[in-house]
DNA sequence: TAACTATATAATGATATGCTTATATTATGT
DNA sequence: ACATAATATAAGCATATCATTATATAGTTA
């Protein structure tokens, strides 16, 4: 594996705010504005989250009329599966599923 | 495990030069003097690094003589057993070794 | 003690990060 | 078409990060 990868994936995962993110993520599908509240930042510092975690590969989208359901990608790599597994779902703070995560 | 000393630990390999240094410790003890040739940046620099990765548990030191050899950490976090594993020992660039790694 | 070696710390500067507010984009509903 | 809603992008700012050079500390040796 390439260090450049595994530095962009650690570096998208080393931040509280994204690891909450994940935590939720483990769940099922998350939208945006349902973030917001949870984390409570702006919706733009959430969207700018999402971009890094979605260009680092770890999660990806998807269009539901207005609003975009993100969830956590398969076929992660083992770092990321490691990483994952470490992160406990309790961090959610309660935020709200859209539905249940395909992957699991 | 607690989010602060995840993100700490991962903020501490997040980085090009650090997981270096971490492909280089898999290999056994290495002094500060040799990553400077192996990274291409100053001592204090590598100091700071090694600093770093000790304060997040990852590393740990021994005093030799002068030299002060690091190493990593044994019973480390099943998070950071995970990180270290993607770790490719070819990242090392042939750093010199001083003594063969106690924990393996 | 003085000189030398290995490492750590301090001060500084350039770049990266993470937030904010303002604005743009895209889809939905009337 | 127009207003509204959800999300993304842009610009700006405060702080963090990572490097540098200069200096301090600690051990070794003459």
């Amino acid at each position: 594996m390439e260090i450049e990868l595994i530095e962009k994936q650690l570096k998208a995962v080393a931040d509280a705010n994204r690891l909450k993110i994940l935590a939720c993520l483990k769940k099922g599908e998350v939208c945006v504005c349902d973030f917001t509240d949870v984390l409570g930042i702006s919706q733009p510092a959430v969207s700018q989250h999402l971009r890094k975690l979605k260009e680092a590969g770890i999660i990806t989208e998807r269009k539901v009329g207005t609003w975009k359901h993100y969830r956590i990608q398969e076929n992660q790599t083992t770092l990321m599966q490691g990483v994952i597994a470490s992160i406990n779902e309790e961090w959610t703070c309660g935020c709200k599923i859209e539905s249940e995560c395909v992957g699991d």
